[in-house]
DNA sequence: GTCTATAATACGATAGAC
DNA sequence: GTCTATCGTATTATAGAC
């Protein structure tokens, strides 16, 4: 036998060195994933600790309960789409590139985020989007609906509602990745999350959406 | 005081009449309107019996599990919206005409049960399709497929990848509904869900699908 | 077939030692 | 800041009377 310190005793778990935005930014990060795959309410506080290697009672101690924790995931999910449309910088296009540029990057942002839908469909069926609503995606929303004004005032678009267009084409554009595990029974041979699909598929969403709104 | 049959006594349940489908009908409506809001593991029993009528240990009864009731729910969406596709007989009319029709009919369909497309969206995210996988709604998706092979055939729409359309057809029907909880945050004066705007945003729908895919 | 009562467990949250 | 231990309640599922 050795003197190490995994004796005969119950293990018992070594203690974290304390780093307390560390143990933060893990914690959100495990319940992104937990709340993506099950909601608020199906969210296990177990599974996220289990997911995190911290134990329960921390998430307690930084995040109150399960909906302070959920309120600040959906914070940072929504401050982070948002900088990502920004940095698109697309005042400077013309309409027509600028909306290609966006719809190129919800996609890529899709598939790199899949579970990122998820959370906004949770967020809209279990909470009505209450907590989604101050995250600021919105600015997002609204920055595909100036692209479409912008090209139906230069007239390079038809006339359209652009506030009816712009869900549109968010529906193009999310739908692959939400509803990705039932449709990978229709075509099983293809992989429709491999790059060479997404690319296939972003082609067909620009295709679509710029033939069905040029004037 | 009268001498009714509710007395001093604490109130009892009144025994229902027996009436073996009626009860699993009950039951079957009850459990759909939940596990559209709640999702499989969500759901408790307790709610679909609360709503139902009856007692927990029918559902029980008929059904085994929760599993079990879940499975039932999936088969009859999937059979009623398989019937609801075979009724438009768009084989007889002409590709554009066709495709229209089941837009039109896509639309109509998530109107009338807003519930059902966070069924699917549960579905593949709490289950990754394995329930909804045998219930038949794949039939519907191809009949769309077919139709746009026809009109590629014939002529009338653009050389496309068919089924990467019907995906993306299928998003701009359904992402209305699905997010409308979300969305209605960005136009609180516009009612989404009322039949002036839904009919507004089915003619958005089809104007933009039929100009992103015509020759 | 329908109901009551209850077993068995899972879960959110907290107290208190270190 | 991190851990252990536990309280109180909610929930699935079953046994058994009617």
């Amino acid at each position: 036998m050795d003197s190490s310190g995994s004796s005969q005793k119950k293990a018992k778990k070594p203690r974290q060195v304390r780093d307390a935005e560390a143990t933060q930014a893990k914690i959100l990060d495990a319940a992104e994933q937990e709340f993506a795959r099950h909601g608020l309410t199906g969210t296990r506080i177990d599974a996220i600790a289990a997911r995190t290697g911290v134990v329960k009672a921390m998430i307690y101690y930084y995040f109150d309960s399960k909906e302070g924790l959920y309120q600040a995931v959906m914070q940072r999910i929504g401050a982070e789409l948002d900088i990502a449309f920004q940095q698109l910088a697309v005042t400077d296009l013309p309409a027509e590139a600028a909306l290609k540029e966006s719809i190129r990057a919800g996609i890529n942002y899709g598939a790199a985020y899949p579970h990122r839908g998820m959370l906004w469909f949770y967020e809209a069926v279990q909470n009505q989007g209450q907590y989604g609503q101050m995250s600021g995606w919105q600015k997002s929303f609204w920055s595909i609906t100036t692209i479409l004004e912008r090209g139906i005032a230069e007239g390079a678009f038809r006339s359209l509602d652009p506030f009816l267009a712009t869900i549109n084409i968010l529906g193009v554009c999310t739908f692959y990745f939400n509803a990705h595990e039932n449709l990978k029974y229709l075509a099983p041979t293809r992989q429709l999350l491999s790059s060479e699909m997404i690319e296939r598929q972003t082609q067909e969403a620009i295709d679509l959406v710029l033939a069905g709104i040029k004037a």
